[in-house]
This record gives C-alpha cells, sequence and structure tokens, in this order.
DNA sequence: TTGACACATGTAACCGGTTTCATCAACTTA
DNA sequence: TAAGTTGATGAAACCGGTTACATGTGTCAA
C-alpha cells in the first residue's frame, strides 16, 4: 500500500538521502551554495523540490544563536505617531535582515515588563522601549537575559539604557517660546496623563519661566480628550489667547472643538501643537507645531539594536533635534 | 586563576548539574512543576536563580515544533485602520499566548510575498494577510510550508484562503444609498488606487445603479490626497452637492479643504467617509461614515488563527457587518 | 613520479531543550 | 507479608539543523 496519509515534513536528512548527498552538503547548499558543485547543488535543490522541504526555523536558531526579530514596546498604536515609528523602524530593521514583533503596553510599566518577557520568552534578540520609565523587573529582566535594549522618544545619556530621542522638554518650551514671542501671555496647555509617562512630564517641564500664565489642562491623548480639554477651556471666566496641546492628537481635538463652538483659529485664538503628525500640515486650519523627527529616531534606533545583536556594539546615546514648525493655527492675540 | 571572563550562558544541563539532579528533572520544574517534589524545585528554582537561567526559545521550539507568534502582512500602519486592526489583533493573540510580528507591504503583492517568506523564515506559525489580491508566489509559499493564512478586511467565502472581513461594495453601497435618500444626484467619488487594491476596487463595484450621477477621483490615501481630491472637485465647472470618501482619511483631508475654500459642511456640500476611523466622530463637523468592525475583525482574526495553529482547525469565513453611522457631515442637497 | 594543495564531500559531534520509558522507594491493600 | 500502586526521578533518544574535522580526488609544479 502507498503511505499517503501520513506526510510527515521532510527534514535535512531526508533531502540529503534523496538527493544522495550527506547532510553537510545539503547545509551548504543553503549556506555556502559556491563550495558545492554546480551539478551537486542542483540534485540537491531537486530534492529539496520534490520534498517541499521548508527550513526549520528553530533548528537554524538553536545553532546560529540567531532568530532574527526583535521586540518593540509601545504605549499604543492608535497614535499615529508609534505607528509612524514603528513603521520606519520595521523598514529600517529590514535592510538589517531584522524583523519586529509588537507588543503593545497602554502605558503601563506593569504590562510592559510582563510582554517584554513574552518576547524574550519566544526569542528577541534584542527591544526597543520607550520613554525611561519602567518597572526594576524590567531592567533585571534585561539584565539576567542578556538582552540588549534601548529607549526611544527620550534623551537621557546618563540612562541605564541608552537612548535614542529627543529632549522633550525642549520641545515643549520651543512651542511656548514661539507663543511668547507673538505676545501670548495667558495660555493654556492641553496635556495626556502624567502617570507613568516621562514624556509628557518632561515636556511639562519645559514650560517655564518664560512670563507667560500657564494654566494646565489633562486629558486623555485622543481628539476626543482634545475636545474635552477644549471645552473646558472655553469654559474659564478668562479665556486663554492660545493653547499649547502637548500632542498633534490633542491639537486636532482641540481644533474641531473650537470649530464647534465658532471660534476662529488662529484670529480669536491660536492653537500650537507638539509631534507634528502627517496630516497635521492637512488639516484646517494647518497646524503649528513642533517637529520631532520620529521617522528619523525609527531608522536610528534600528540601526543601533542591529549593531548591538549583531557585533555587540553598545550604541551611544543619540539626541534628535525638534524644531519648529510654523504654520498657520497660529497669531499674535488679538 | 578564577575563570572570569568567558561567562557562558548556563544551560539545562549547568542547572541540572547544580542542582544535582537530571536534566529531566529541571525540565519538569519548566513545564510540570507539580509532578516534582516540592523540595527539589527548589532547589531547582534556586540553581536556576545563581547560574541566571535563561530558557532557549529556540531549543523549546525545535521540540515542541512551536514558535508562539503569528505574521501579519498590512499595507501600512500610516492609516489609522490598520493601526486599529492591528493592536486588537495583538491583544488577542495575547490571550492565546501568541505574540505578533508585523510586516508592512505598501501594497505592493512583490514586497508581500518577499516579507511573508521572511515571516516564515524565522519560525511565524501563520500569516494573516489583507485583502485577496496576492502573488501566486505567495500561495505556493503558504501550500509548501503548509502554514495556516487567513485573508482579512475582506469576506469572499469561495477565496482560497478563510477570509474574515466585511463586503465592500455593501459598505459602499450604504453610503451612496444614504446620500441618494438625502436627494443627492450629483456626487463626487474620492477613493484611493485601485492598483493591487481590491478592497477599493470591491467597493467602487459596489457604486451602481442608484441613479445618482457619479465622478471619481482617485488620490493616494492620505489627507493630503483628500485636499487635493477635494481641490479637484472644486474645480469642476458643476459642483458635486456631495462627496463620498471611500475611506475616512480622505474625508478628514476633503473636510479640511473645503473649510480652507470657505464651504460649509453640510450646508453648502455633504461629505461622507468609509471606515469609521475613533477620530472621526470628533473632527469638525462629525463625519457621517460607514463603521467597518476592524476592532471586532481583529478578535475574529486572532481566534481563528490561534484556532488552526492550536488544534488545525480550518476557520469559517466570517462576515462581518458594516453600518451607517449618521453625524453631522451629511444633509439633504439645498 | 611524487608531494603539495585546492576543492568537493562525508562523518559525527553538537546546540539546548523535551519526552519516553525504566527504575526504585514508599505506600496500600488483601 | 506479598503483590499492586503511586510518585519522584534519571538515562538516553530525539528534534533538525550547523560545523569542525577527516577523507578522497584531481591538478600542477618540481
Amino acid at each position: 500500500m502507498s503511505k499517503t496519509q501520513p506526510q510527515k515534513r521532510a527534514n535535512l536528512r531526508d533531502v540529503a538521502s534523496a538527493a544522495g548527498v550527506s547532510v553537510a552538503t545539503v547545509s551548504r547548499v543553503m549556506n555556502a551554495p559556491d563550495t558545492v558543485a554546480e551539478k551537486t547543488r542542483k540534485r540537491v535543490e531537486d530534492a529539496m523540490n520534490s520534498l517541499r522541504w521548508v527550513p526549520s526555523a528553530a533548528a537554524r536558531a538553536i545553532n546560529t544563536g540567531r532568530t532574527r526579530f526583535v521586540g518593540a514596546l509601545v504605549p499604543t498604536l492608535d497614535n499615529a505617531i508609534f505607528a509612524r515609528f514603528l513603521s520606519k523602524l520595521e523598514n529600517q530593521l529590514n535592510t538589517h535582515r531584522l524583523s519586529l514583533v509588537v507588543a503593545t503596553t497602554d502605558g503601563s510599566p506593569d504590562v510592559e515588563t510582563e510582554k517584554a518577557k513574552t518576547l524574550i520568552d519566544i526569542g528577541a534578540e534584542g527591544l526597543i522601549v520607550s520613554g525611561i520609565t519602567h518597572d526594576q523587573a524590567l531592567y533585571d529582566l534585561l539584565e539576567r537575559s542578556q538582552r540588549p535594549a534601548i529607549a526611544t522618544s527620550y534623551y537621557d545619556p546618563g540612562f541605564a539604557l541608552p537612548t535614542i530621542g529627543y529632549d522633550n522638554a525642549a520641545a515643549a518650551a520651543l512651542a511656548l517660546e514661539h507663543l511668547t514671542s507673538l505676545g501670548h501671555r495667558q495660555v493654556a496647555v492641553v496635556h495626556g496623563p502624567r502617570t507613568n509617562n516621562d514624556r509628557t512630564r518632561a515636556r511639562l517641564d519645559g514650560l517655564t519661566g518664560t512670563g507667560a500664565v500657564l494654566q494646565l489642562f489633562e486629558t486623555e491623548i485622543s481628539l476626543a480628550g482634545g475636545c474635552t480639554a477644549a471645552r473646558a477651556i472655553l469654559q474659564e471666566p478668562q479665556h486663554p489667547t492660545a493653547i499649547l496641546c502637548l500632542s498633534d492628537v490633542l491639537a486636532s481635538g482641540v481644533l474641531a472643538e473650537l470649530h464647534r463652538q465658532d471660534l476662529i483659529v488662529p484670529e480669536d485664538i491660536s492653537v500650537i501643537g507638539l509631534d507634528d503628525l502627517p496630516g497635521s500640515a492637512h488639516i484646517y486650519p494647518e497646524l503649528t507645531t513642533v517637529h520631532l523627527p520620529v521617522a528619523r529616531m525609527g531608522l536610528a534606533a534600528a540601526d543601533a539594536i542591529a549593531g548591538w545583536v549583531e557585533t555587540q556594539t553598545v550604541p551611544e546615546p543619540f539626541l534628535l533635534e525638534p524644531s519648529l514648525v510654523l504654520r498657520r493655527s497660529t497669531a499674535r492675540p488679538s
């Protein structure tokens, strides 16, 4: 009778015996084709095809010690800023023949540690995390598993992990300076939760000593959050002349709500963001904001982690410069 | 002299001999702790800790045949619709103790096949792809590697792969019907590239036989693309009374541009989208659109692929129903 | 003719876990 | 007390590749 049912997957030895060569030769056909005679190689390749052989990633990994993927932990995918970062990161990792596993933490250090554990458990060669606020357990985990890890979105040369990011305080200061230089003295600041978010805290810290009176409005980072904050701002007895949003997403929400309340930007009130999302140049009115080079950050992070896992080169901290992008949502107070 | 330098990583046998037990026992401590005597377990755990042992994912994978991650191929991360989908997908996969590797294809079947190859090469247990337009090479690859794969964002029970998605034509028809029921007879349709995009094509196909005159405007799917299209529409000798955007991102861009041109929505012109992004309820004016249940799609896709890789259950095609979401950007033509 | 050498290939150890099966002591049960 | 169970553990095979080292053949210079 014919053995049609079982269909166990072919392995290297099956291919080798089908081609009438040794396993070493088959392995060579994969990894160093030019050390194998043309004729032999052809024969082996035919055997691979007819046996529909597919190499086992695990078997390769156990020998080479490489799994060829790294993990990234981001708070969320729902903010375009992280999506853009990951997009670039993935692309650049590919140039190093590395793939990307993503995990979202929802901004919780606990979840982050948990997911980091999982990523390492499935074999991630290195990790990319956001910001500098983490569980001690995460550091322990990295230490123990000896995995390279870099922190992004935050620049701090003294941090335990190499950081690749920008000076969040300076970025926020840039936005505020722009407003004060226009003459605004009363500005509302809309920001996301401070809890576990060092970037938000750093941005708030950058907002000092400029002579403008600041009112803080904390909300969730989403369009809806921006709307809510705008409504709160408009209920204040004295309207500010400008609204500084510590994230473009918030600014978009604020803009929508102001529009809804029939306020004209920037004539009635100025709005400035921070992030410079790809869409921010195309909303109405075009949003003045501070550009954070997240695309370059993605490139840099990919190169850094790749260099680390391939050649054990611990990367230097890397500072990316934010820059003011003047568009149409800010003007002198009237 | 002390052997301080080498620091070779400990393996199971090291742990075993340090604890004075066999490798089998150490393995049991990991995988079936309650079959090991309390005292022994403790001793083994101590050994693990003092040797700072971390299990090798590859070694486990080679035995169990499981890598515990699946891959997802999406066109881009820059459209929130995919970001949302992936976000839910990742979360739900986690409940099955599965991780997610993401790869972007930029809408190119070639790139898709290439990346699929990489994902399988690093050990992805299954794949999730977008839409039903793919290279033959991708099917060959799936066939040969025997990897489960499901297609999303598109429902087609007759497709080679199980599909989990919606009827794109019906979704677009829903939008158009809404407009015609309001009395619109002249509508501009803004859509993304048809090339390699079956979803766009299907949506366009859904726009038939309703008595309204349609003008098509193709552009790239981005806020900027929406702006461009809106400008083109306004240059037409006869303005349509409504604009149907086959994606919310396009609708947002259109809205911004209309605003810029001092047209009031919906008084001067109606705008309807398709997707229902989380932000669409919070832009100005609140966007009427067709809701696509991508979050549920993420859940369903996760469960489907998980079931397939765990219990070899080939999932049934799954249809998700789009629904009209009435908000404020549409009205009767004036 | 012979020794050196490059090239093609094979043998077998090895990577770090899991798992089957055997072993043995302690505990029941009749 | 003998036989049958149960529970804890170990020995060794095994998973599917890579690779160090050995072997054998053909070419070429001396």
